[in-house]
DNA sequence: AAATAAACTTGACACCGTCAAGTTTCGGCT
DNA sequence: AGCCGAAACTTGACGGTGTCAAGTTTATTT
């Protein structure tokens, strides 16, 4: 082993946690190597082993994490009580477009692999938290302040979803060619013009 | 060699491009293996190299086979000039998404994956070629019935493309959990719900 | 019929994920 | 304090992968 490091690394675990997500972001989700983690994180290729079960192991941690830092991220974004609903829907979602530019290669681990294992309480709890921050302000948009949920809601906040969505991963994908590069403040206001309509007709029966 | 194959295959090509696509639906675009593909066409590993550059060469030609596909399902599904302009961009993104579940893979490869050359002129082609088919349709809606560009129609085809995508990607990648499995009519509904608030504002300036 | 090109095979190489077995260190028990 | 088991990590092996180089077979041209 090199001199500067212990034999037990102690916090190997984030480590390569760390290691992976320069890796993907470096060369995408596709070419992701277990063997180049270890090696960025100074261990051996059969390290990752003692603390995720395989690559998928730490593929499923590391989709959580994205999932967590999607939602911080509409969490910063967050103009607060403060502010209307509406801009508040839309702030998630140019938050969530953000996200999915800046971490092209962990926003498609979350929303466009097989590898994480969708099964896993830890990535379900991310993955629903990010989701539930999102229906609980449409629900709020549409004056449905009980916690309890109306399929209405439910119908509402999946296609908000996936308008935020499909922009957020056609425009990380660069298939928006017509489109030049847009800086944030257009950026934005695409993604306000897209909800716009949505958010206009509450459509509550 | 196997007794019944000839040493030259004859038509090798496009007998790798249909086996590719059984070998992604099977095993998904992530574990793709070009030998299994060439196993699959009962031909040696390296056989492929002839008819494709690499495995990036021959996964470009299979997304642009994907492009035509979901071209060829939006305009099987067109209910032809006689209907009004809404129901034929509806009829399209329907069928986006129908392409999407369908033919998952496929779907991914060409929307999800670094792996084709985005820069290969065929594949831009028939990419281009699925787009544009919603475009007019967009642009007849909103009676813009000159051929020409304009900048509003694409910001309204973009808008109609994004929601389409983005319901079409969470629906295949079973990410719309809090619904159950939707049956065809069903889906076809959501989808014509969510392109309604975009067809209702016209919204050209 | 001979030469050339194309289609295909075989074998090698480096890299990959995973498994098995060995080595080092940590932590708790006596 | 000293031991001992468990945990952390390494090393080496295996089959599988994509690609390259070199050889063999078939088709085409001259």
């Amino acid at each position: 082993m090199d001199g500067s490091g212990k034999y037990h690394h102690g916090a190997l675990k984030a480590e390569l946690l760390k290691a992976a997500e320069i890796e993907i972001s470096e060369n995408g989700i596709e070419n992701f190597s277990l063997r180049r983690v270890a090696k960025r994180a100074g261990v051996s290729h059969a390290a990752p082993a003692h603390h995720f079960r395989d690559a998928g192991g730490l593929l499923t941690a590391l989709a959580a994490r994205g999932f967590d830092k999607l939602l911080e991220t509409a969490e910063a974004r967050d103009p607060g009580e403060t502010a209307s609903a509406q801009e508040r829907v839309m702030s998630y979602g140019q938050a969530y477009v953000d996200f999915a530019l800046r971490h092209h290669a962990l926003f498609r681990l979350c929303f466009a692999s097989d590898r994480p294992d969708y099964q896993d309480p830890g990535l379900k709890a991310s993955a629903d938290a990010a989701f539930l921050r999102l229906a609980s302000l449409v629900a709020r948009h549409d004056r449905q302040d009980s916690v309890e949920w109306s399929v209405n809601g439910l119908r509402r906040t999946y296609a908000i979803w996936s308008q935020v969505h499909g922009v957020a991963d056609l425009l990380a994908s660069r298939k928006m060619h017509f489109y030049g590069n847009l800086d944030e403040a257009e950026r934005d206001a695409v993604i306000k013009s897209m909800l716009q309509p949505l958010l206009a007709s509450p459509d509550r029966s």
